[in-house]
DNA sequence: CAATTCATACCAACTGGATAGTATGCAATA
DNA sequence: TATTGCATACTATCCAGTTGGTATGAATTG
């Protein structure tokens, strides 16, 4: 029942947005009442807590992964781009949730979330300098931002990215990994 | 006083979120009360509606500017990217508002702005497809993509971008189209 | 084995506070 | 004196969280 009430609380989350979704809302969608709900989460802002939680945790997961493959540099960067794009289709409702709905989490709570947020910024970030330094990747790269320039095509495809249509996740990735290997400008 | 109502909705708006932020809350901040608000705006989402269409006539009045000028399309590229991210520095409030709430606008509403957002990103395609035309970029890009990839990358800037920090909107910009241009693979 | 206790998983009704929007009033100004 | 630019007071609604339950089944005990 908890996981019920998780999932439809991202789907309406989603849909609605945090605020705009009462407990209800919720409810209602399952046919219970709000006693459950409260059964099993002390707050509303708990549940956002466990949605934020269950995304983030999965993507560090995830690239812990990659990172710990014995593999180029050039080949784990593809894994990771590849993954976020994928990951829409698994986590994207929580994604918009995760990336919209912050502000709605008290202090503690986003102490809790923003270092793990920036810690798979920075594993990224390193996995560019570990680059350089074996010759992967150009020595006179701005790591720093050129991740945020990397992290930000991939997670913005949340906005676009429909994981039912024409363009698969593979081929995207496939086209944003190749821009930033390789570049858009004619030899 | 109507922008400034405005102005202060656009502060409050972005670090409460739209939903958060009552009324009481906007005209408490300029120490006004309901009634002059209701004075210059109809209802609440009106002024939302304002934001957006401030935020996104501002973008396509400048992305017109750059296209119309006579020079390559890397430069017009690089132009581009550079507003977009000198932007946060005028409207970075409004640019997380446009993104965040814009499931606060009814559908009409919504039906006026989609079609703006997408006449952006339709212009930076038509763009790459020129450019490839004539020879400036590669031939085999797929144009399609790749526009979400460059605009992904600048537009998720105003998520961690700031004009005061030690980057310039000017340096990220020349990083970014650099990327985007010439990659990141060691030659 | 039968009675009792107890935890689990839910339900229904209520409270207190907040909030968008309205109706009306009033002073300055043009 | 009519309009502009506000203020005041009010209404109707919504909603998170609380309180006090009930049904069920499993474990404990006499």
């Amino acid at each position: 029942m908890k996981d019920k009430l998780t999932e439809h609380s991202i789907n309406l989350f989603e849909k609605k947005g945090f605020k705009e979704t009462s407990i209800q809302d919720i409810v209602d969608s399952i046919g219970v009442t709000k006693g459950t709900f409260y059964y099993y989460f002390s707050s509303k802002e708990e549940l956002l807590m466990d949605i934020h939680l269950g995304y983030i945790n999965y993507l560090i997961e995830q690239q812990r992964k990659i990172l710990d493959d014995n593999r180029s540099c050039k080949e784990k960067l593809f894994d990771i781009v590849y993954m976020l794009i994928s990951n829409i289709k698994i986590q994207g409702s929580a994604a918009k949730i995760f990336f919209r709905e912050m502000k709605n989490l008290n202090e503690e709570r986003l102490a809790l979330i923003v270092p793990k947020r920036d810690e798979f910024r920075l594993n990224v970030e390193k996995l560019l300098n570990d680059g350089i330094e074996n010759g992967e990747f150009r020595a006179d790269l701005n790591s720093h931002i050129v991740t945020f320039g990397i992290l930000g095509a991939s997670n913005w495809s949340y906005h676009w990215f429909n994981p039912n249509g024409v363009s698969t996740d593979r081929e995207v990735a496939e086209i944003f990994v190749e821009m930033i290997l390789e570049g858009i400008q004619a030899n």
